[in-house]
RNA sequence: GGCAAGGUGGCAGAGUGGUUAUGCAGCGGCCUGCAAAGCCGUGGACGUCGGUUCGAUUCCGAUCCUUGCCUCCA
């Protein structure tokens, strides 16, 4: 199968080569976890767990997604509530996967933290040093942009815009405003380690250097992360690796998700509109939400509002309700189209219409058998989307209704009927229907469903 | 201002140099005690102006508009 992906770095969407064509390497830039995440921490996960499917089909995929539990934003929380930084890391990475779980999204095989990588970090500064790019400075060092002529490359950015998005002007302690830090003091309560040159913290860029290296090796074949990643982050990732190596590049293919807005603003920390994932999946569930993800192109922004949940919902609805009657179906191959859509640089809207044809086809199917063997294709093929993971009766009467009492009052509901007592039976109808259940009278007798 | 992406039918959202996207909603019909689900049929689209072409929503140029990045961010 040919795997197309658009790679960042060339703006152009490339057939997928890996440097070994039985393996491939992942990288994808996780979270930091000094907070709840929000749907948009969420966005990206989806996306390379449908791409991490499809290539763990292919080839023997190693992926791996850091946590950051290193950085003043969890100092800043602790202190805040005045605990333990520990306390505040190890608790937002369980609720972190704990979200991740919900919304369906498979384990990668590795999730380093950074904590535990500062020899690393310290050993790739070391080299950087003795290579000359990188100079130390009062108890800091900097990377030194201008020692590696094709900075800028990957954001596609001039020296001038690369210094309008920077904070700290030249200094004292910085030679060049483009510099930027590999390692920073530490000083009273923030936390710290020894180094080479003093007691302090590494630069919040290097600890993806340091880990894809140790994981990894030298080049990946797919790094990933938010669009919003691309500068600085990524950038200096590159310029770190690379010039600690000798040049070789830090990934073949650079892979960004597109963000999500809210009411066409961008869910940001500074526009104070995020919508936490624990809250969302108080009202909704999470499926629903993993297909408003797998709705619009993984590049495109999504716009959050709640006419997409409820299509999402109904789009579950008519996926779920073509093997409603079928009974148990267990998942076969997935179909060719699905596969291809996927593979198609993570066509995930284009994959779904795929998925609704196989259910058109399943609801025309002159046989049971039929519809049967194309059901067992539909879930095979949802299941690369992570989608239809649950018996089509339990999304439908799952919910927390009482079941006892509507079950009662179907049953009297029935007798009404065959008795043709129809004047009853409607009432009997909208007295379930006030529960928040709907039923449809079906050949093999009635079943209900959550309005 | 610089860089980047995009403007598709009522909404969401793929795709294509000439042929039905898909889902939801609408309309007509079948089915049903009534409904629902499902099925059949149906209307409605490619921002604007030029160019290339036998033919462009699809390629090229211009223009208007929108959005993102350039500061923490996924």
């Amino acid at each position: 199968m040919k795997i197309k992906l658009y790679n960042s770095n060339t703006k152009s969407k490339e057939l997928f080569v890996p440097i070994d064509p039985k393996k491939v390497t992942m990288y994808v830039c996780g979270p930091t976890v000094y907070s709840y995440p929000h749907i948009g921490n969420a966005r990206g996960p989806v996306i390379f767990d449908v791409l991490a499917r499809l290539l763990r089909r292919e080839f023997d995929l190693t992926y791996i997604r850091n946590i950051t539990d290193l950085d003043d934003k969890i100092y800043q929380a602790a202190d805040d509530e005045g605990v333990h930084i520990s306390e505040v890391t190890q608790r937002y990475t369980k609720i972190y996967q704990e979200d991740m779980t919900a919304l369906g999204v498979e384990k990668p095989d590795l999730e380093p933290l950074a904590t535990e990588h500062i020899p690393e970090m310290i050993e790739m500064i070391q080299v950087l040093i003795d290579k000359k790019h990188a100079y130390e400075s009062q108890g800091h060092v900097f990377f030194s942009v201008e020692t590696f002529d094709d900075y800028g490359f990957l954001s596609n950015r001039t020296e001038e815009e690369q210094i309008s998005g920077t904070r700290i002007k030249s200094s004292e302690i910085k030679n060049n405003q483009r510099d930027f830090v590999l390692w920073k003091p530490s000083t009273g309560e923030t936390p710290g380690w020894d180094s080479p040159w003093g007691f302090g913290r590494p630069g919040w860029h290097l600890e993806c250097s340091a880990m894809a290296k140790k994981y990894l090796g030298r080049t990946l074949d797919i790094h990933g992360g938010g669009s919003d990643l691309l500068f600085p982050h990524h950038e200096n990732e590159c310029a770190q690796s690379m010039c600690s190596h000798s040049g070789e590049p830090l990934a073949n293919y650079w892979v960004h998700n597109g963000m999500i807005d809210f009411d066409n603003v961008k869910m940001s920390k500074s526009e104070g509109n995020l919508l936490l994932i624990r809250d969302l999946l108080k009202e909704i569930r999470p499926e629903v939400i993993r297909m408003a993800f797998l709705t619009t192109h993984y590049r495109k922004p999504i716009n959050w509002n709640d006419a997409l949940i409820s299509d999402s919902g109904k789009k579950l609805d008519r996926l779920y309700g073509s093997i409603r009657q079928l009974g148990k179906i267990s998942p076969g191959e997935p179909s060719e189209e699905v596969l291809n859509a996927i593979a198609d640089d993570i066509n995930t809207p284009k994959a779904l219409s795929e998925l609704f044809a196989i259910v058109k086809n399943i609801n025309n199917a002159k046989s049971d058998e039929e519809s049967r063997k194309l059901a067992s294709i539909l879930i095979g093929s949802a299941h690369l989307l992570g989608l239809m993971n649950q018996d089509a009766e339990i999304w439908f009467e799952n919910i927390e209704v009482d079941k006892a009492l509507i079950d009662h009052l179907l049953t009297e509901r029935e007798a009404a009927r065959s008795n043709r007592n129809f004047e009853r039976a409607d009432q009997i109808r909208q007295e379930i229907e006030s529960l928040g259940v709907t039923i449809e009278d079906g050949p093999e007798g009635p079943v209900w469903k959550k309005l």
